[in-house]
DNA sequence: GTAGCTGCAAACCTTTTGCGCGAAC
DNA sequence: GTTCGCGCAAAAGGTTTGCAGCTAC
């Protein structure tokens, strides 16, 4: 079992992703730590939110891969955090939420819903471990 | 102005999303199609999933950019469609959604509400089409 | 001293694009 | 015949990884 340790770089990966008010990609903390780290690297940065993410430390948005869907009118999606598959999820869509106030001025155009979870394949190969 | 005229191999991606029961991602409908297109190209599928989604005809999920954020307790955020900037969002994330009974043997472990729109910035250079 | 972490660079994967040929109209 | 779409290949992001040296313990 690895036995995490500090790091000066880590420590300032975290401040500048909780500094950032823009929910940055790994490209956009390495640009800004770039100043005051000069010989910081980007494979660095990756290194260590993906650690701080699996630690919990972090939670990350998205996936990296463009899926498509032939049903058109809008559908809860749900994704296996194991195999990555997408599935449709028999489960109510609102677009009554579309039309809530946000405010701050955004105009609401449509919303995603997607649940993860474990698909009944991957559950049955390792059913403890989540 | 572009007229867009019929094309056997968009046809055959169409069919091949609507085919499909897992979302498929670019390369995935590639390789269902190679065996009976030999010659099909990964650009021309790219182009065609784009070029369907653009019309209306195909639905896209996903960004392809990992974004990190600070704030542990699940909750929700709205993303620019034209900027990608992405903002918390002052609406209610429901964790006994995840409680739902799902069916069909997954196991949920949270899930994910993402709002589209267009943020004040973007909504202010361009307010006419959406 | 040992093992984890870093910077660097190369590799990888997904997606986009330029170009000349073939297809739809 | 004129445009648009295709296959091919190269390029362009974004992300991961191998390695030798450095650092926390």
């Amino acid at each position: 079992m690895k036995v995490q340790r500090f790091s000066q770089q880590r420590e300032r990966i975290y401040e500048a992703v909780r500094a950032s008010m823009e929910h940055p990609s790994a490209q956009m903390v390495y640009e800004a730590l770039r100043p005051e780290m000069p010989r910081l690297s980007l494979g660095t940065v990756y290194r260590n939110l993906h650690q701080m993410a699996q630690e919990g430390r972090l939670r990350e948005l998205e996936g990296p891969v463009a899926r498509f869907d032939a049903v058109l009118p809008p559908h809860t999606h749900i994704r296996c955090i194991r195999c990555g598959q997408v599935a449709d999820l028999a489960l109510p869509y609102d677009p009554a939420l579309d039309w809530e106030p946000a405010g701050d001025g955004w105009a609401i155009t449509g919303h995603e819903l997607v649940f993860n979870g474990v698909c009944p394949a991957c559950g049955a190969e390792q059913p403890s471990e989540i």
